[in-house]
DNA sequence: TAGGTCCTCTACCAATTGGTAGAGAAGCTT
DNA sequence: AAGCTTCTCTACCAATTGGTAGAGGACCTA
């Protein structure tokens, strides 16, 4: 591991901000500071704040999206599921920033959506034709592939996310709990399915 | 109904502006321009920028768990959850901007989300419960109501509000389609808790 | 008519915002 | 040594931010 550039430290310093208080929430002042620099040194490595935005959605959509892709490398569809809940999860306690990014990216009207939209959609593409194929041969429960992944990503991002929500039912946030509640979103896509 | 007046105005107002583009993208400015009026009359109504958004997540969390309570009033588990699809998918349709706010306001770290937890828990708590009776009878798959419970909002939330997502999926977010999202939704939950 | 409450306004303000212009240091190439 | 590129800096700037002070109109009550 070699040291990393000023522009690597600016667009990972700038992940956790963006994640974090969002786009209206960040400044570049505060950036520069985080980053032991000034403004325009930030302004000079991206064109405008909106440049640098883009281009940490860019990044996190190209990691999100290659840890993504080893995770549905093999045909079962149990398997996808299963590798992607581990590859979300492993981000919600590594880089929860990075999550938090995604969804303040995929915020309704968000300016960088259709942009994300591009990244994702080769993997998303894979693993709707993998479901289909299940569909097709009866091992899961459904009829609509694109309606039934949508069902599952926002089961998955939203039980690894929404931690305030989940403590707002009194739940915990922690490590340990977190072990729970992915065991328990596991059997709840396992039922949820499961052929009739 | 009788006129609303300035205060209630500026809730319904700020409500649209802070779900769609949050806290930090709204400015006191162009909330009274767009009201008609100036932001000094904004602040002799609530005493800060602040003050009003949590009046306002008040207002809305109040409105959706008003809702929400009339849909959990039958004993019956699975019309309990039809009725919650029912009532998020209308307020996805008549006032997207107060799911939005409820978005924001449950973020990660946000200084609201005690606040939301607050008002929420009630109704929660009479969730969980009904939830729990139907577990230990039998009626429903899963063994955790709380965990259980989680699952099912963010599925139900996910599917009603990331649009973005959605379309990145090749589906186009329309009246029309809601329907169908809609309705896959209802099978996905109906198969996810069928017992075994 | 006088006083008081309610409400919206004009007039400011200090702080922060994203962004521009350009100086200057360091290193590479010729 | 001279020049070029790469990078970070100081010095500004106009616009916008949330917020304060207080004038003044409309209305009610005594």
């Amino acid at each position: 591991m070699s040291e990393p550039t000023t522009r690597e430290r600016i667009l990972d310093t700038a992940l956790d901000s963006f994640g974090t208080t969002g786009l209206d929430g960040t400044s570049l002042d505060g950036l520069a500071r985080e980053l032991g620099l000034r403004k325009q040194s930030i302004l000079y490595h991206f064109k405008s704040k909106n440049g640098l935005f883009t281009a940490v959605v860019d990044t996190a959509a190209d990691r999100f999206i290659a840890e993504l892709d080893e995770a549905i490398q093999t045909g079962d569809v149990w398997e996808q599921v299963e590798g992607t809940v581990r590859v979300v999860f492993r981000l919600a306690v590594q880089r929860p920033a990075l999550l938090g990014l995604l969804r303040e990216a995929s915020r309704p009207g968000s300016s960088v959506a259709v942009q994300l939209s591009g990244r994702l959609g080769e993997h998303i593409e894979a693993a709707r034709l993998s479901l289909e194929r299940a569909l097709d041969e009866g091992r899961v429960a459904g009829d609509n592939a694109q309606l039934l992944l949508f069902s599952l990503y926002s089961t998955i991002m939203g039980v690894a996310t929404e931690v305030e929500v989940l403590r707002a039912m009194g739940g915990e946030p922690s490590l340990r709990t977190l072990a729970e509640r992915r065991s328990e979103l596991l059997r709840f896509l396992r039922v949820a399915l499961q052929p009739v």
